[in-house]
DNA sequence: TGCGTTTTAATACAGTGGTTTTAAAACTCT
DNA sequence: AGAGTTTTAAAACCACTGTATTAAAACGCA
């Protein structure tokens, strides 16, 4: 069976995961990958491939972990618009904790890989729709049970939801600001309350 | 005084802005864009000083025209409604009709370059402000007119619009599709009406 | 015409990029 | 213990990067 691995394959991924995400993926070289997990250039490549499959792979686990905790909150026992609420709240405090201004792996990703490259476009378009669906069917079912107006229609009020979910990505990426974030969500959230 | 210059300095920069507003800084190599100049790269040398400086010719150049695009709608005689959604029935178009997915330049360098430096990270959060307090300041007016409803605050009004406007630009570099576009704006006007 | 200056063209340079190679090391299985 | 396999370490490879240099070309002015 060979000579056993001397590194952990998640410490690995975890060092690569902040280096990709802070600096993106051509400003990352292998080089800085192998240094910052502290093994060989050459047990990246026997390890995950080539530097776009490693990415692949970081990407792919960001992207889990990210979606595991938006099921925790949608699929949770909140009430539609705490669910919201919660989810929100999660994103700015998670921005404002995070001193290298990191913002979204995959927004970062949208941005200035997925439009050279159909196979992270794709990866990234399906994490926006799997997002999108998530508001709208919870906003669907706030507008059900009397929580949440109805007057505009729960796909568009997830578009806006999306679209300013995004919004605050990129802002946290250059300006983290807690009275800006939060403001920002005052008016948001003030188009679901009912009367 | 000396040899004159064989190329036309603003064909160039247009051709770079077209490089670097697609391919993005890293991405984008000095030979790329001499190819795409169709001049050699001491010439480009020689005009613009280094590659950093290029870009930062070729991003101020893209915001002059972009915020006197600006200017000339909020500044402009519509009424405060009808410039918000000029502003933003314009960008839309613009998303959907740019068949290269460059979503915002000055996004773009958002994301990928201000984190790294900070003399662009400010130029890019000057940027925001500026959209920020025509939004708000065109927000205000319509509040004060009656044509804008002042339940929500402009500040909070204005960075929604922000906030909605930057998911949109994001949205553009990955899916522009109208119905997404427009869907996601018809919540956010809707805020604005009064009753 | 010739000098000073600037632009051009082509090439050079040193560093870095992603990736591969080679050989030694560390294990399993027979 | 020996064969087979995998991981490691170090170095090598080569294309490409940003940038500089050199020399020729093209102008204005004395």
């Amino acid at each position: 069976m060979g000579r056993p691995r001397e590194f952990d394959e998640d410490r690995v991924l975890d060092a690569a995961t902040q280096r990709f995400w802070m600096n993106g993926y051509d400003a990352t070289s292998i080089r800085d990958l192998a240094e910052d997990a502290k093994i060989t250039s050459a047990s990246l490549y026997n390890a995950f491939g080539d530097k776009r499959a490693l990415y692949r792979v970081v990407l792919d686990r960001y992207i889990r972990v990210a979606m595991l905790s938006c099921e925790e909150i949608f699929d949770g026992p909140a009430r539609p618009v705490d669910a919201m609420t919660q989810y929100f709240d999660a994103i700015i405090e998670e921005a404002l904790q995070d001193g290298f201004y990191k913002g979204c792996f995959v927004v970062n990703t949208a941005i200035d890989v997925a439009p050279h490259d159909a196979d992270f476009k794709s990866a990234v378009i399906a994490v926006f729709n799997r997002i999108e669906s998530y508001l709208r069917d919870t906003i669907a079912a706030g507008q059900a049970d009397g929580t949440i107006k109805t007057k505009q229609p729960a796909a568009d009020l997830a578009r806006l939801f999306l679209g300013a979910l995004l919004g605050l990505r990129v802002l946290a990426r250059v300006t983290p600001d807690r009275e800006v974030m939060k403001g920002l969500t005052r008016p948001l959230f003030a188009l679901l309350q009912t009367a």
